[in-house]
DNA sequence: CGGTAAATCAGAACAAAGTTCCTTATTCAA
DNA sequence: TTGAATAAGGAACTTTGTTCTGATTTACCG
């Protein structure tokens, strides 16, 4: 069963998703509240899912990831067999860092952050050794011009 | 200049990927270390601009966002001034999630997240009422396969 | 429109974690 | 090997998270 959001908790996941480190007397303050209702509210919206974990968010390039390719696959194969080791394959790989299986033409769409566009090559050849797959579009990305988790509130 | 990443900080960014809610002891004692040098470290590389910042992850499908685009965008205009004015709408509207110009025959990927089809359509129009876009083609998401933040320490 | 029960809130008390300080160990260079 | 600089470990201190209680509000039903 869903747990009702109302105002006072999507403000308090709007000051989290701004900045999680806060105090709760920061967040209290801030949506005109106290200490104990923002505290039972987190714990509630956690224990609901709604909150799912928390993070720190590292910057990329400083790290030397410094390739992010956006694939497009095509794949002829569309038995439960075949989608099963595709998923395994996406989820034992950290490089992906989000899979999405699509409506239309093409079939799936990953998101790939590799230190340079050999390790890319690696993980391509990886990939379709593991598991049959049709066609293959990689879109190398140049700039990274927006990147937020945040949903509008 | 760069800080120079060690063994001992890859273990603490990789404990704070995973949960950054947990106390400095339980992360000092998993990563072989004390209390004292693993907080000098995360605060060195905040100040480093390594940790960018610490967030909470929602579910999106919880607070009613059903729909997830990507959206391949191709325009005949490479201005400075329409790229400024491109990217000032993206910067504007929540529902971008992520923008990447990309090199090749796509300018720009972007993933946009909307309550449903029509609010992605109301998006739509709004942007292409903006800024003048030669081709655009939305891929609809049917499903999350795999979505993190986490880079491959 | 009351009156009662349930839920929520504000503030205080307590427990736990973050932050600082100081001493000891380690590293690196001369 | 020795000295200076740097980092680590542990204890003191401060702030924050967590629980508890009484008061208030809200919701529901007669």
């Amino acid at each position: 069963m869903s747990v009702r959001i109302d105002e006072l908790d999507r403000k308090i996941l709007g000051c989290l998703q701004v900045d999680a480190s806060r105090s709760l007397d920061e967040i209290a303050t801030e949506v005109g509240s106290s200490k104990t209702p923002v505290w039972n509210r987190i714990r509630k919206m956690r224990e609901a899912g709604i909150i799912t974990s928390q993070t720190v968010t590292l910057d990329a390039e400083a790290l030397g990831f410094d390739a992010c390719f956006y694939v497009l696959i095509r794949t002829s194969e569309h038995e439960q067999d075949w989608q099963k080791r595709f998923l395994e394959a996406l989820n034992a790989r950290p490089e992906v860092q989000e899979a999405h299986r699509l409506a239309g033409d093409i079939d799936y769409i990953l998101k790939v952050r590799v230190p340079n566009a050999r390790a890319y090559d690696a993980f391509y050849q990886a990939l379709i050794s593991e598991v049959k797959i049709h066609n293959v579009t990689a879109l190398l990305s140049m700039e990274e011009i927006k990147s937020t988790t945040a949903l509008p509130l």
